[in-house]
DNA sequence: TTGCTTCCTCTAGTGGCTAGAGGATCAAGC
DNA sequence: GCTTGATCCTCTAGCCACTAGAGGAAGCAA
C-alpha cells in the first residue's frame, strides 16, 4: 500500500499541509521517499493520521495526542495516564459547556429583546456596556 | 477621573499588555499622555473596555466587537446590525454547544469503560484509534 | 539611598494550522 | 513530442487574540 501525501489527504479527511505540519511536529513520523523526492506512506500512516484527526476533533491538544500516541505505540505500559487525559478532557469539556450555556441564554435575553429603532435604544449594546453579567 | 494603565486594567478587569494591544488594534482610541509619557485615562475609557470584556467573554470576535462599538459610538444609526451579530453569535454558541455535547458523551464512554490493565487494552485509545464516531 | 513597583517601547512566541511564492515533476490528451 | 493541469517539493509569512520578556526610565516608600 503506497500513498502518495494528497492520497492520505484523503483517506484521513486531513489537508495536505497538515500533514507536513504534523511531520514538523513529530506527531507524524518522516516517511520514506520516493525516487522523485516525494513522500510515500503506507497504511500505519493512515491509522496514526486517522487517530490524531479524531483525538483534535475531540478538542486534545497536540501535547495531549502526544501523549496518547506514546501510549498507544508502547502497549506495555499502563493506561493510567490515557484514563487520566481523557478524564481531564472530559472535565474541560464539561466546563466550557457549562459557560456556553451561560453565554446561550444571555445571548438569547440579547436576541429576543430586539428593539427596531436607533442604536442608542439596542438591547444589545446595553446588555453588552451594563455591568449586568459578571459572572 | 485620572487612571494609570495598571489602575484601567484593575478597574476592567483586563491585563495592561491587552490593553495596550486594544489600542495597537484600534478598539481602544490612544489615551492623551501625562508629562512622563504615561496613559492617563478616563472613566469613558472604563466602560469602553468592560465593553470590550464582556463582549470578548460573549465570544464576539474583535471585527464584530469594532462593529458593535461603531454601533455605540453612532446611536442614530439603526440597530439591525448589532442584532444580527447577536443572533450569528447566539447560533454560533449553539452550534459549539452541540458539537461539545457530542463530544462529551463520547469521551464519557471512554472514560467510565476504564481498563487497568496495560495501554494495549485501553479503551480511550481504542476509541481514538477505531473508525467508531466519525460524525 | 536602597529597593520595589509601575511604566515605556519593542520584539518574539503561543497553538494549530493556512496561504502563497516559486519551482519540479507527473499523467493525460492531441 | 508538446501542452495543459494537477500534484508535489521547500520555504516563508500570516491568522487570532493575546502573552512573555528584554532593556530601560521613572515614581514612591522606608
Amino acid at each position: 500500500m503506497n500513498l502518495s501525501i494528497g492520497l492520505l489527504a484523503k483517506a484521513a479527511d486531513v489537508k495536505v499541509p497538515t500533514i507536513r505540519f504534523y511531520e514538523e511536529i513529530g506527531l507524524l513520523p518522516e516517511p520514506r521517499r520516493a525516487a522523485n523526492d516525494r513522500r510515500v506512506y503506507d497504511a500505519d500512516a493512515v491509522r496514526r493520521l486517522a487517530f490524531i484527526r479524531h483525538a483534535r476533533q475531540l478538542g486534545f491538544s497536540v501535547e495531549a495526542i502526544r501523549n496518547l500516541l506514546d501510549l498507544s505505540d508502547n502497549p506495555e505500559r499502563p493506561c493510567g495516564e490515557a484514563n487520566a487525559l481523557a478524564s481531564r478532557q472530559l472535565h474541560d469539556v464539561e466546563t466550557k459547556i457549562a459557560q456556553l450555556e451561560t453565554l446561550r441564554s444571555e445571548l438569547r435575553r440579547m436576541v429576543t429583546a430586539t428593539c427596531d429603532g436607533r442604536a442608542a435604544d439596542c438591547r444589545v449594546i446595553e446588555a453588552l456596556a451594563g455591568p449586568s453579567a459578571d459572572a
